[in-house]
DNA sequence: ATTGAAACAGACAGCGCTGTCACCGGACAT
DNA sequence: ATGTCCGGTGACAGCGCTGTCTGTTTCAAT
């Protein structure tokens, strides 16, 4: 099947290789009846533009990267946020035609923002998606912004920077939680906090405390601990938590990673879940359906967020500038077993 | 910045742009002295080629795409599968200038084929990875070989297809698992199958037998247990082999989620692990160590499988069109704590 | 010194599209 | 009847590289 071009088409539809490229990129003022003729005569010889020829003449390359943080670069890795960005971008990548590109970096590295300047200049996407935690880091959304590319950041936690992003009710959802912890009959709700560099699990503390004051609960010191994200800081917090003199009756963990954590541990204690110790996390994660009992946790709509991003990139590619604020898409609680009535 | 161009480039180190070229795309027959000019003067303007003119005027892409099941389509998405594979593949195109393009896409879908071929005509990439399981799908494999995309597919199962393929020894590893449950003294070690429309994993039934065979141990019928891969099948399997009169004391699951399945049903029987029962599976997904237990498994070198799959596709880009064979990369044996002695 | 082959370098013509601008003809106003 | 505007279309010149082919230099072997 010897590969059609434009000239073929123009040829059989008689008429100029500049109205087919009209029709291909649905461009304006190209008479109905034109425009048909030009579909019948692409799909006779089954034409596919040329996208590098496309490409040099619009200079645009009609690629987006999708930047995360590099998931080897910690002990457990985080592929189930990876995958469901990823779905989520390529979703809307498909609507526009556009091609996606993934790049996981670990932004505690030292070149990071070098590394990301050599990859814009050497594939010159026509946007860029920015994944948490690196949408807070200044030295890479800099580097990002500095090159003049679109960029989108997801989940950014605190609104700094002047590019657009798109994040989810963090703060809202885990003040749900909580209200339906306490709705449970627990009076001592204790919370497990994340690593405060990520700006947007920071964010559920505060949440938490909402929730615990939306439910005439008093915060109390000692039933907040510090966690890092992971499993094993998960551990120590439980330990932590149910070696304590008055323990608490649930744990709500700011990650699912560290429920997990306070569900071995509790496990290992024999502390049963839910029967002495309600147990509930954030992300829902693919583990939190895994485990038994599986965890009550909040849906985090990352595929939704990441669909959004690029919506957005397509949006602002078609010289629609007007910066439109950004998105929130909500979060929703996925009550499983590992929660129940407080133990009386 | 005004972007360099070739010919900026060119007028610096006093040379014609193809040599310029030629420096870049290290082509032989330029002197030393040439090449270092010329360095220099592409170091000093930060020349970055212009990839969509490269692609135009070589009739090359640039392109790899990875093709793997889409994980949505499961109830538990196998998304550390995809990522490590994602990792190993994006690795070696840094080695080339290559960049990969990702896509998920369901064998089950009445038109892959076709979807496959109109993404092959659309981004015309230079080459093809193929996961497992489609892999061995006949109806993708041809629809990609019919295009003339060179295609190398990982852990294909069988060897059918003339493409050139990357795999792990299943069979072999599988063998071994199973000689190390022998040699802590069980006696009755059953198995839990895998899906076998996924042919890699039936290899696994196979290395099991002859496992039990190089130990010394029968084969028994009661003892080898149908699943599908998925949690639940290995509940349903546990449930089964647990609740028998004479109950194995060692369960092998063909993959980590079937052997997650077993310990969740262990669990609630109350049947401690490893104490009463050995539990091992096969992958190391994320879960092997989230699980208390950590479960003992075998590493799949699903990152190292994917990135000899992309040199594979990069050597044949140079022309080296001698068929050199598959490749094998050799799993490995993770014991961790799902494992101990026989109870007597 | 002479020769031939191999190493090295450049001129030139595209690759297959899009941006720009010029052009044509009909609707409408003058 | 003439001018003006604008929707619709085409001619043409590149976009920034690489492939091909031709020319020039180098150097070992006569």
């Amino acid at each position: 099947m010897p590969k059609a071009t434009i000239d073929d088409v123009a040829e059989l539809a008689g008429v100029s290789i500049k109205t087919v490229s009209r029709v291909v990129n649905r461009e304006p003022n190209v008479r109905e009846q034109t425009r048909e003729k030009v579909q019948n005569a692409i799909t006779r010889l089954n034409y596919r533009p040329n996208k590098a020829a496309r490409n040099l003449a619009s200079h645009h390359s009609h690629l987006f990267v999708l930047i995360y943080d590099d998931p080897s670069a910690y002990e457990v890795p985080s592929a189930g946020f990876i995958v469901r960005m990823q779905q989520g971008a390529l979703r809307a990548c498909r609507t526009g035609d556009y091609e996606l590109l993934i790049h996981p970096c670990r932004y505690r590295n030292e070149n990071v923002d070098s590394e990301i300047r050599t990859l814009i200049e050497r594939v010159r996407p026509d946007g860029i998606v920015l994944a948490a935690p690196l949408s807070n880091v200044p030295r890479v959304v800099g580097a990002i912004e500095a090159t003049g590319t679109p960029l989108i950041r997801v989940s950014p936690g605190k609104a700094n920077g002047d590019s657009q992003y798109v994040a989810t009710n963090d703060r809202e959802f885990s003040a749900e939680m909580t209200r339906y912890l306490a709705s449970l009959g627990h009076k001592r709700i204790a919370f497990v906090a994340g690593n405060p560099a990520h700006e947007a699990v920071a964010n559920r503390l505060e949440g938490y405390l909402d929730g615990l004051e939306q439910s005439g609960l008093e915060a109390r010191d000692e039933l907040v601990i510090k966690g890092d994200n992971s499993i094993r800081s998960g551990e120590a917090a439980a330990a932590l938590l149910l070696e304590s003199p008055d323990p608490p009756t649930a744990i709500f963990a700011a990650n699912d990673d560290m429920a997990a954590g306070v569900m071995r541990v509790a496990n290992r204690l024999g502390v049963k879940v839910p029967d002495q110790l309600s147990v509930a996390g954030c992300d829902d994660i693919a583990l939190a359906q895994q485990i038994y009992p599986a965890l009550t946790t909040i849906n985090q709509p990352l595929s939704q967020m990441a669909e959004a991003a690029v919506l957005k990139l397509i949006k602002s590619q078609r010289g629609n500038n007007d910066v439109d604020g950004p998105t929130i898409v909500p979060g929703t609680l996925m009550i499983r077993e590992s929660t129940a009535a407080a133990p009386d």
